[in-house]
DNA sequence: TATTGTTTTGCAACATAGTTGCATTAACTT
DNA sequence: AAGTTAATGCAACTATGTTGCAAAACAATA
């Protein structure tokens, strides 16, 4: 599992992941590795517009201290989630201290750009 | 309905919004609707950091064309999530088309600031 | 090696969000 | 009033995600 996140450039979901692991582990299993995994601070996670789970390595998460301020992009065709390399700058508001952001992006990606 | 999320200065889920209408409409309609007014353009709708989708009245989005820009705030303790009068800078990704952007923030509101 | 204790896994059952098909009711039209 | 269309209720269903518990795997110690 460690080794797929390691060499995969884009974020997986759940559904995928139990797909790929069905026939070595068990989905209650899955689900556990990746919330170690997560609380480790190896991978990090955020939800889609399709409401599901997606796991991505973190490049810029240090063990239980996420940073996510990087973007996700998920392409409106092919259904691939990516993480993009780059920081937006959230504005601080007013009474309210903000902890964390997490910006997902729709579009095409440029692949389905044709 | 209507009136309600016209008095609603906050976004509201799923969950509260089938339940507050169980005894006068079944989930199912309650589901129709908020598609309904989705689609008029009256409400927009995005998932919360739970999973769950939350709907608010749209006050910059016109029929058939949202441009949710805006970000949400989700409070880590009460759960409460508004919408941000503030627009965030999406700078545009090498050889991507975005199309929408969902912004969510986390943190405590200023009622939880105490 | 045998024994004990700890962690991980599989399995089944469960909880909940959301969807769908279909029959019934309500609303609207002429 | 009759006929058409749209909205609703209901029940069944799908899917994600969670949990309790027993079996298995692993580690450590005598």
């Amino acid at each position: 599992m460690l080794r797929l996140f390691q060499e995969e450039p884009n974020a997986l979901s759940v559904v995928e992941l139990v797909e790929r692991f069905k026939d070595k582990m068990n989905k209650s299993t899955v689900y556990r590795i990746l919330e170690r995994l997560e609380n480790e601070g190896i991978i990090h996670s955020f939800r889609g517009n399709d409401g599901l789970t997606w796991y991505a390595k973190c490049a810029d998460c240090s063990s239980g201290h996420h940073h996510d301020r990087h973007p996700h992009f998920q392409c409106r065709e092919c259904g691939k989630v990516e993480c993009l390399p780059v920081s937006i700058a959230i504005p601080s508001i007013e009474k309210h201290t903000i902890e964390s952001a997490q910006i997902l992006l729709t579009g095409q990606c440029a692949e389905c750009q044709g």
